[in-house]
DNA sequence: AAAATTTGACCCCT
DNA sequence: AGGGGTCAAATTTT
Protein backbone atom coordinates (compact mmCIF):
# COMPACT_ATOMS: atom_id res chain seq x y z
CA UNK A 1 0.00 0.00 0.00
CA UNK A 2 2.90 2.43 1.04
CA UNK A 3 4.68 1.40 -2.11
CA UNK A 4 1.46 2.05 -4.78
CA UNK A 5 0.66 5.43 -3.04
CA UNK A 6 4.34 6.44 -3.05
CA UNK A 7 4.75 5.05 -6.54
CA UNK A 8 1.87 7.33 -7.83
CA UNK A 9 3.10 10.29 -6.47
CA UNK A 10 6.31 9.76 -8.01
CA UNK A 11 4.53 9.31 -11.09
CA UNK A 12 3.02 12.42 -11.41
CA UNK A 13 6.25 14.23 -10.02
CA UNK A 14 7.43 12.52 -13.12
CA UNK A 15 4.70 13.59 -15.06
CA UNK A 16 5.16 17.09 -13.56
CA UNK A 17 8.54 17.37 -14.18
CA UNK A 18 8.02 16.07 -17.74
CA UNK A 19 6.09 19.02 -18.67
CA UNK A 20 7.44 21.54 -16.54
CA UNK A 21 10.97 20.75 -18.73
CA UNK A 22 8.67 19.86 -21.99
CA UNK A 23 7.45 23.44 -21.83
CA UNK A 24 10.90 24.56 -21.01
CA UNK A 25 12.05 23.25 -23.91
CA UNK A 26 9.80 24.33 -26.20
CA UNK A 27 10.19 28.22 -25.47
CA UNK A 28 13.45 27.61 -25.70
CA UNK A 29 13.25 26.17 -29.91
CA UNK A 30 10.95 29.37 -29.54
CA UNK A 31 13.48 31.39 -28.69
CA UNK A 32 16.43 29.88 -30.47
CA UNK A 33 14.02 30.54 -33.83
CA UNK A 34 13.30 33.87 -32.72
CA UNK A 35 17.62 34.65 -32.13
CA UNK A 36 18.02 35.39 -36.04
CA UNK A 37 14.96 37.84 -36.81
CA UNK A 38 13.53 40.78 -36.12
CA UNK A 39 11.75 40.08 -32.75
CA UNK A 40 11.08 42.40 -30.41
CA UNK A 41 13.33 42.43 -27.56
CA UNK A 42 10.42 41.96 -25.14
CA UNK A 43 9.05 39.12 -26.34
CA UNK A 44 12.89 37.06 -26.52
CA UNK A 45 13.05 38.68 -22.74
CA UNK A 46 9.65 37.21 -22.49
CA UNK A 47 10.53 33.57 -23.44
CA UNK A 48 13.85 33.96 -21.79
CA UNK A 49 11.65 34.27 -18.53
CA UNK A 50 10.17 31.57 -19.38
CA UNK A 51 12.36 29.30 -20.12
CA UNK A 52 14.06 30.45 -16.41
CA UNK A 53 10.78 29.50 -15.11
CA UNK A 54 10.70 26.71 -16.27
CA UNK A 55 14.07 25.54 -14.94
CA UNK A 56 13.52 27.03 -11.25
CA UNK A 57 10.00 25.40 -10.73
CA UNK A 58 11.37 21.79 -11.84
CA UNK A 59 14.68 22.53 -9.52
CA UNK A 60 12.36 23.12 -6.87
CA UNK A 61 10.45 19.89 -7.35
CA UNK A 62 13.42 17.98 -6.89
CA UNK A 63 15.04 19.54 -4.47
CA UNK A 64 11.42 18.58 -2.58
CA UNK A 65 11.20 15.44 -3.87
CA UNK A 66 14.27 14.46 -1.29
CA UNK A 67 12.92 15.75 1.60
CA UNK A 68 8.70 14.56 1.15
CA UNK A 69 8.92 12.62 4.04
CA UNK A 70 9.89 15.04 6.65
CA UNK A 71 7.63 17.66 4.79
CA UNK A 72 4.79 15.83 5.18
CA UNK A 73 4.54 15.27 9.08
CA UNK A 74 1.23 13.95 9.21
CA UNK A 75 1.07 12.23 6.04
CA UNK A 76 -1.51 9.57 7.48
CA UNK A 77 1.17 6.94 7.38
CA UNK A 78 1.58 6.70 3.71
CA UNK A 79 4.00 8.55 1.26
CA UNK A 80 3.57 11.84 0.27
CA UNK A 81 -0.07 12.91 -0.19
CA UNK A 82 -1.93 14.22 -3.39
CA UNK A 83 -2.06 17.33 -2.03
CA UNK A 84 2.17 17.67 -1.68
CA UNK A 85 2.07 18.44 -5.53
CA UNK A 86 -0.53 20.97 -5.20
CA UNK A 87 1.54 22.99 -2.90
CA UNK A 88 4.41 22.28 -4.14
CA UNK A 89 3.35 23.34 -7.57
CA UNK A 90 1.99 26.65 -6.09
CA UNK A 91 4.90 27.15 -4.29
CA UNK A 92 7.16 26.99 -6.56
CA UNK A 93 4.32 29.55 -8.65
CA UNK A 94 6.38 32.60 -8.71
CA UNK A 95 10.20 32.78 -9.96
CA UNK A 96 11.79 34.02 -6.96
CA UNK A 97 9.50 34.19 -4.13
CA UNK A 98 8.11 31.21 -2.32
CA UNK A 99 4.56 30.95 -1.51
CA UNK A 100 2.91 28.00 -0.52
CA UNK A 101 -1.03 27.32 -1.68
CA UNK A 102 -2.90 24.81 -0.48
CA UNK A 103 -5.77 24.42 -2.31
CA UNK A 104 -8.13 25.50 0.17
CA UNK A 105 -6.57 29.18 0.38
CA UNK A 106 -7.58 29.36 -3.71
CA UNK A 107 -9.91 32.47 -4.46
CA UNK A 108 -13.54 31.01 -4.38
CA UNK A 109 -16.38 32.71 -5.24
CA UNK A 110 -20.03 32.35 -6.98
CA UNK A 111 -22.06 33.41 -9.41
CA UNK A 112 -25.67 32.74 -10.01
CA UNK A 113 -27.08 32.87 -13.19
CA UNK A 114 -30.78 32.64 -14.11
CA UNK A 115 -31.96 31.12 -17.64
CA UNK A 116 -34.59 32.65 -19.24
CA UNK A 117 -37.04 30.91 -21.31
CA UNK A 118 -35.91 29.66 -24.47
CA UNK A 119 -31.78 30.73 -23.99
CA UNK A 120 -29.76 27.80 -24.62
CA UNK A 121 -28.14 26.94 -21.56
CA UNK A 122 -24.86 26.60 -23.04
CA UNK A 123 -24.46 29.93 -24.40
CA UNK A 124 -26.20 31.02 -21.11
CA UNK A 125 -23.47 30.00 -18.82
CA UNK A 126 -20.62 30.68 -21.13
CA UNK A 127 -18.29 32.83 -19.72
CA UNK A 128 -15.85 33.71 -21.91
CA UNK A 129 -13.59 31.29 -20.66
CA UNK A 130 -13.02 28.01 -22.08
CA UNK A 131 -13.22 25.07 -19.60
CA UNK A 132 -13.12 21.25 -19.84
CA UNK A 133 -15.24 19.39 -18.07
CA UNK A 134 -13.38 16.71 -15.91
CA UNK A 135 -16.23 15.14 -14.07
CA UNK A 136 -19.83 14.92 -12.83
CA UNK A 137 -21.29 13.67 -10.00
CA UNK A 138 -24.67 13.24 -8.01
CA UNK A 139 -24.52 15.03 -4.75
CA UNK A 140 -26.91 14.43 -1.31
CA UNK A 141 -30.03 16.18 -1.89
CA UNK A 142 -29.28 17.62 -5.38
CA UNK A 143 -31.70 16.56 -7.94
CA UNK A 144 -29.22 17.78 -10.83
CA UNK A 145 -25.40 16.12 -11.00
CA UNK A 146 -23.23 18.83 -10.22
CA UNK A 147 -20.37 19.51 -12.88
CA UNK A 148 -16.69 19.83 -12.44
CA UNK A 149 -14.88 21.72 -15.12
CA UNK A 150 -11.36 23.03 -15.09
CA UNK A 151 -9.64 25.59 -17.50
CA UNK A 152 -9.10 24.06 -20.79
CA UNK A 153 -5.35 25.38 -20.90
CA UNK A 154 -4.82 23.23 -17.72
CA UNK A 155 -2.17 20.95 -19.12
CA UNK A 156 -0.94 23.41 -22.04
CA UNK A 157 -0.24 26.15 -19.44
CA UNK A 158 -0.72 25.47 -15.93
CA UNK A 159 -3.79 27.51 -15.01
CA UNK A 160 -5.56 26.39 -12.24
CA UNK A 161 -8.84 27.73 -12.60
CA UNK A 162 -11.91 25.76 -12.08
CA UNK A 163 -15.60 25.83 -11.72
CA UNK A 164 -17.98 23.78 -10.24
CA UNK A 165 -21.56 24.30 -12.11
CA UNK A 166 -24.80 23.14 -9.93
CA UNK A 167 -27.92 23.21 -10.92
CA UNK A 168 -30.63 24.40 -8.27
CA UNK A 169 -33.02 22.06 -7.09
CA UNK A 170 -35.97 24.39 -6.65
CA UNK A 171 -35.60 26.66 -9.26
CA UNK A 172 -33.99 24.45 -12.81
CA UNK A 173 -33.54 27.79 -14.23
CA UNK A 174 -31.41 28.54 -11.77
CA UNK A 175 -27.18 27.24 -12.14
CA UNK A 176 -24.99 28.17 -9.39
CA UNK A 177 -21.26 28.36 -10.39
CA UNK A 178 -18.56 27.91 -8.02
CA UNK A 179 -14.76 29.35 -9.69
CA UNK A 180 -12.16 28.71 -7.78
CA UNK A 181 -8.80 29.71 -8.65
CA UNK A 182 -7.56 32.43 -10.98
CA UNK A 183 -7.34 32.09 -14.79
CA UNK A 184 -2.64 32.42 -15.47
CA UNK A 185 -3.50 31.71 -18.95
CA UNK A 186 -3.37 33.21 -22.29
CA UNK A 187 -6.73 33.70 -22.30
CA UNK A 188 -7.13 35.81 -18.55
CA UNK A 189 -5.56 38.54 -20.98
CA UNK A 190 -8.16 38.70 -24.03
CA UNK A 191 -11.26 37.49 -21.95
CA UNK A 192 -13.41 40.51 -21.22
CA UNK A 193 -11.98 42.78 -24.04
CA UNK A 194 -13.42 40.42 -26.44
CA UNK A 195 -16.41 39.20 -24.74
CA UNK A 196 -18.34 42.34 -24.39
CA UNK A 197 -20.69 41.37 -21.36
CA UNK A 198 -19.20 38.03 -18.99
CA UNK A 199 -16.90 37.63 -17.16
CA UNK A 200 -14.02 39.80 -16.24
CA UNK A 201 -11.12 38.97 -13.93
CA UNK A 202 -8.63 40.99 -11.91
CA UNK A 203 -6.43 38.44 -11.95
CA UNK A 204 -3.75 38.52 -9.94
CA UNK A 205 -2.50 35.79 -11.03
CA UNK A 206 -2.84 35.94 -14.52
CA UNK A 207 0.00 38.56 -13.15
CA UNK A 208 2.70 38.09 -15.39
CA UNK A 209 0.59 38.78 -18.55
CA UNK A 210 -0.53 41.66 -17.69
CA UNK A 211 1.46 43.46 -15.43
CA UNK A 212 3.86 43.07 -18.69
CA UNK A 213 1.62 44.60 -20.18
CA UNK A 214 1.03 47.68 -17.85
CA UNK A 215 4.53 47.62 -17.12
CA UNK A 216 5.33 47.64 -20.64
CA UNK A 217 3.10 50.70 -21.71
CA UNK A 218 4.65 52.48 -18.43
CA UNK A 219 7.92 52.03 -19.67
CA UNK A 220 7.37 53.37 -22.96
CA UNK A 221 5.46 55.94 -22.19
CA UNK A 222 2.41 54.89 -24.34
CA UNK A 223 -0.60 55.20 -22.04
CA UNK A 224 -2.36 53.79 -24.98
CA UNK A 225 -5.18 51.27 -22.96
CA UNK A 226 -5.36 51.75 -19.73
CA UNK A 227 -5.39 48.32 -18.11
CA UNK A 228 -5.71 49.89 -14.42
CA UNK A 229 -8.94 51.43 -14.93
CA UNK A 230 -9.99 48.53 -16.66
CA UNK A 231 -9.04 46.70 -13.38
CA UNK A 232 -9.61 49.66 -11.26
CA UNK A 233 -13.29 48.83 -12.66
CA UNK A 234 -13.28 45.51 -11.28
CA UNK A 235 -12.06 46.08 -8.42
CA UNK A 236 -13.89 48.95 -7.66
CA UNK A 237 -17.66 48.37 -8.58
CA UNK A 238 -18.30 45.20 -7.35
CA UNK A 239 -21.15 44.44 -8.56
CA UNK A 240 -24.70 44.87 -8.40
CA UNK A 241 -26.05 42.09 -6.66
CA UNK A 242 -28.19 41.55 -9.77
CA UNK A 243 -27.46 41.97 -13.33
CA UNK A 244 -29.39 41.86 -16.19
CA UNK A 245 -28.20 40.87 -19.10
CA UNK A 246 -29.81 40.48 -22.37
CA UNK A 247 -32.41 37.49 -21.43
CA UNK A 248 -30.71 35.97 -18.58
CA UNK A 249 -29.84 37.15 -14.94
CA UNK A 250 -26.59 36.53 -13.98
CA UNK A 251 -25.66 37.71 -10.51
CA UNK A 252 -22.67 36.97 -8.73
CA UNK A 253 -23.04 35.95 -5.09
CA UNK A 254 -20.00 35.83 -2.50
CA UNK A 255 -16.77 35.90 -2.70
CA UNK A 256 -15.20 34.18 -0.23
CA UNK A 257 -12.41 35.19 2.18
CA UNK A 258 -10.32 33.25 0.23
CA UNK A 259 -8.12 35.69 -1.41
CA UNK A 260 -5.60 33.19 -1.13
CA UNK A 261 -3.27 33.25 -4.52
CA UNK A 262 -1.24 36.25 -5.29
CA UNK A 263 1.63 35.17 -7.90
CA UNK A 264 3.76 38.03 -6.23
CA UNK A 265 6.44 39.29 -8.33
CA UNK A 266 8.69 42.13 -6.90
CA UNK A 267 6.80 44.19 -9.05
CA UNK A 268 3.45 43.17 -8.97
CA UNK A 269 3.26 43.95 -5.25
CA UNK A 270 4.44 47.50 -6.30
CA UNK A 271 1.77 47.67 -8.73
CA UNK A 272 -0.74 46.49 -6.41
CA UNK A 273 -0.09 48.71 -4.37
CA UNK A 274 -0.63 51.17 -7.12
CA UNK A 275 -3.77 50.16 -8.02
CA UNK A 276 -5.12 50.24 -4.96
CA UNK A 277 -4.07 53.48 -3.31
CA UNK A 278 -4.79 55.05 -6.75
CA UNK A 279 -7.92 53.52 -7.07
CA UNK A 280 -9.87 56.38 -4.66
CA UNK A 281 -9.23 59.34 -7.08
CA UNK A 282 -10.25 57.48 -10.57
CA UNK A 283 -12.98 55.28 -9.12
CA UNK A 284 -15.87 57.34 -10.25
CA UNK A 285 -14.85 57.52 -13.87
CA UNK A 286 -17.07 56.96 -16.33
CA UNK A 287 -19.45 54.64 -15.31
CA UNK A 288 -21.65 55.77 -17.44
CA UNK A 289 -19.97 53.93 -20.26
CA UNK A 290 -20.20 51.15 -22.05
CA UNK A 291 -22.71 48.76 -19.50
CA UNK A 292 -21.72 46.07 -21.69
CA UNK A 293 -18.48 45.52 -19.98
CA UNK A 294 -19.07 44.93 -16.33
CA UNK A 295 -16.22 43.69 -14.09
CA UNK A 296 -18.18 40.67 -12.70
CA UNK A 297 -16.55 38.42 -10.73
CA UNK A 298 -14.08 39.79 -8.93
CA UNK A 299 -13.16 37.96 -5.31
CA UNK A 300 -10.82 40.80 -4.77
CA UNK A 301 -13.28 43.63 -4.22
CA UNK A 302 -12.69 43.36 -0.78
CA UNK A 303 -9.02 43.84 -0.11
CA UNK A 304 -9.82 47.64 0.32
CA UNK A 305 -7.65 50.38 0.23
CA UNK A 306 -6.20 50.01 3.22
CA UNK A 307 -4.89 47.03 3.09
CA UNK A 308 -4.58 45.12 -0.19
CA UNK A 309 -3.10 42.13 0.96
CA UNK A 310 -4.17 42.19 4.15
CA UNK A 311 -6.18 39.05 5.20
CA UNK A 312 -4.56 36.54 2.90
CA UNK A 313 -4.73 33.00 4.30
CA UNK A 314 -2.98 31.47 1.65
CA UNK A 315 0.62 33.14 2.28
CA UNK A 316 3.80 31.68 3.74
CA UNK A 317 7.11 31.31 3.04
C1' DA B 1 -6.46 12.15 -35.45
C1' DA B 2 -7.29 15.18 -31.86
C1' DA B 3 -10.19 17.23 -28.56
C1' DA B 4 -13.98 16.95 -25.42
C1' DT B 5 -17.19 14.34 -22.61
C1' DT B 6 -18.88 10.50 -19.99
C1' DT B 7 -18.62 7.57 -16.21
C1' DG B 8 -17.10 4.24 -12.72
C1' DA B 9 -13.19 3.83 -9.84
C1' DC B 10 -10.36 5.90 -6.72
C1' DC B 11 -8.70 9.28 -3.20
C1' DC B 12 -9.15 12.23 0.68
C1' DC B 13 -11.56 14.19 4.38
C1' DT B 14 -14.95 14.28 7.98
C1' DA C 1 -18.52 4.58 6.18
C1' DG C 2 -19.92 7.68 3.00
C1' DG C 3 -19.83 12.20 0.63
C1' DG C 4 -17.52 15.16 -2.43
C1' DG C 5 -13.78 15.88 -5.68
C1' DT C 6 -10.68 14.02 -9.22
C1' DC C 7 -8.65 10.62 -12.40
C1' DA C 8 -8.46 8.20 -16.45
C1' DA C 9 -10.23 4.73 -19.69
C1' DA C 10 -13.79 4.43 -22.85
C1' DT C 11 -16.61 6.77 -25.77
C1' DT C 12 -18.32 10.50 -28.47
C1' DT C 13 -17.72 14.65 -31.00
C1' DT C 14 -15.30 17.71 -34.05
Amino acid sequence: MERNSNGREWEKMKKELNELMTEGRDYAHQLKSQLGSTSSQESREHLAKKILESYHKSLTIMNYSGELDQVSPHSHGTGAPRAMILIIKNHISSKGISICISKKSMPRWTRKVRIAPGVVIDRALDDGFSWRKYGQKDILGAKFPRGYHRCTYRKAQGCEATKQVQRSNEDPMLFEIIYRGIHSCSQASNVGSIIPVQVLEPNQTQEQENLEIVKASLDTGHHNYNHQAHLHQTLNYPLPSTLNLESNNVMLQEKDHNIGFLGSTSYSDANYNFLASHDAGSASHSTSNSPSTVGLESPFENFGPSHPFGGFGGFYS
